[in-house]
DNA sequence: TGCCTCCCTGGCACTCAGTGTCAACGTGGC
DNA sequence: GCCACGTTGACACTGAGTGCCAGGGAGGCA
């Protein structure tokens, strides 16, 4: 029975990453050939051979497509967050688990297309920092642990900002970065940013 | 002909600033009464006697009641900003820049809610975020004449990110203080965050 | 093979935000 | 009284997002 649901669960699983991988895929093209805003939903939909009923049942919102799983990464930090000792500092930690989220596959030239596009489309960015808000909620408690903070402490801003900082530190480098068309390297950027916001490490 | 040009110019914007007003003010009172996200635009309309069409020439979006001026704010920022000596460093300027124009009206019971709502609801807090991110590109030259780096310098991260960096300070204190109802003081959560970031001073 | 069930899909209708267009109106200048 | 200008409301339209319901396909079971 469950090895049957299991089975059952895989095919379902299996199709659904296809169709998504797959109206992804379409939409991007789209995007990059008319702009974020210049393409409909159901253009979209019309393409990957779906209804435009059916998109929705993939994506909430025309957004997610682009930043897809973003707010799923932010579960993906915190683990690897969770996974560095608490000895660590807060700015080194966060690094570490920005990082090997982050910066795996942002040195393609579709990642640039698609960060410009991001820097470029204010709804878009406004999601984005959304999301982004939504990783904040999940790294405070584990910095609140490195900084020595009671967990329920919601008087404490020190979590919060160190967080928030990291971020807005690595929203600005992948700012730059799209700036510069891909010819600065992200890391070094993300670097400077936290070294000017006042942390020497 | 000037000066009939003015008055005429100064009838237009009184009216125009008073239907300003009445539109913000009850649409304020249907928000906090029904929500954001529960009070559509025809009920403002109806409920301040204008056509629905005439709502949207004096307000882009629904968000723009509650934000307001804020991107107007912004200018008003930057001028403060630019009228403090450079050799101010950047953080104690910014500092002062932005309490100048953000602390004046947040002490009142209505701020307090217009706040809490801000923070609960996504669609507001994504624009409100949008917003301080045009102050960004506003007030970044001039932390860049305090930093001793070329205005024109597009490489260099380090302005960007200290006023990223503030503007999320001043966004977690906020945060912090809605949540706690009011009861903590702005500017002593603003200058802890900015301590935690990293900032001695 | 035939039936049953479950979920996925598409189609339809709807709400709501936001925009373009146009005719009507009111006021102020000549 | 006439003209010009800006404001207003009405209408129609697009586009995003949601609720609902009927039909269809795939697997389970007799």
């Amino acid at each position: 029975m469950i090895s049957v649901m299991a089975k059952q669960d895989d095919l379902w699983t299996r199709s659904r990453q296809a169709a998504y991988a797959e109206i992804t895929r379409v939409a991007m093209e789209l995007f990059l050939e008319q702009g974020f805003d210049g393409t409909t939903i159901d253009q979209i939909a019309a393409t990957a051979g779906i209804s435009r009923r059916s998109f929705f049942r993939y994506f909430g919102t025309k957004e997610d497509i682009v930043l897809g799983d973003l707010a799923n990464q932010g579960a993906l930090v915190r683990e690897i967050l969770e996974s560095i000792p608490v000895s660590v500092p807060p700015w080194e930690a966060l690094r570490e688990a920005l990082w090997r989220v982050d910066g795996e596959g942002l040195q393609s030239e579709v990642a640039l297309k698609i960060a410009k596009m991001m820097y470029e489309t204010p709804s878009l960015r406004a999601r984005s920092i959304e999301k982004h808000l939504q990783w904040q909620e999940q790294l405070v408690p584990n910095i609140r642990l490195r900084l020595g903070v009671e967990a329920d402490d919601a008087t404490d801003p020190a979590a919060d900002a160190i967080v928030a900082g990291a971020i807005a530190c690595l929203d600005v480098a992948g700012q730059i970065w799209a700036r510069s068309d891909g010819a600065l390297d992200l890391a070094e950027l993300y670097d400077r940013a936290v070294r000017a916001v006042g942390h020497p490490g």
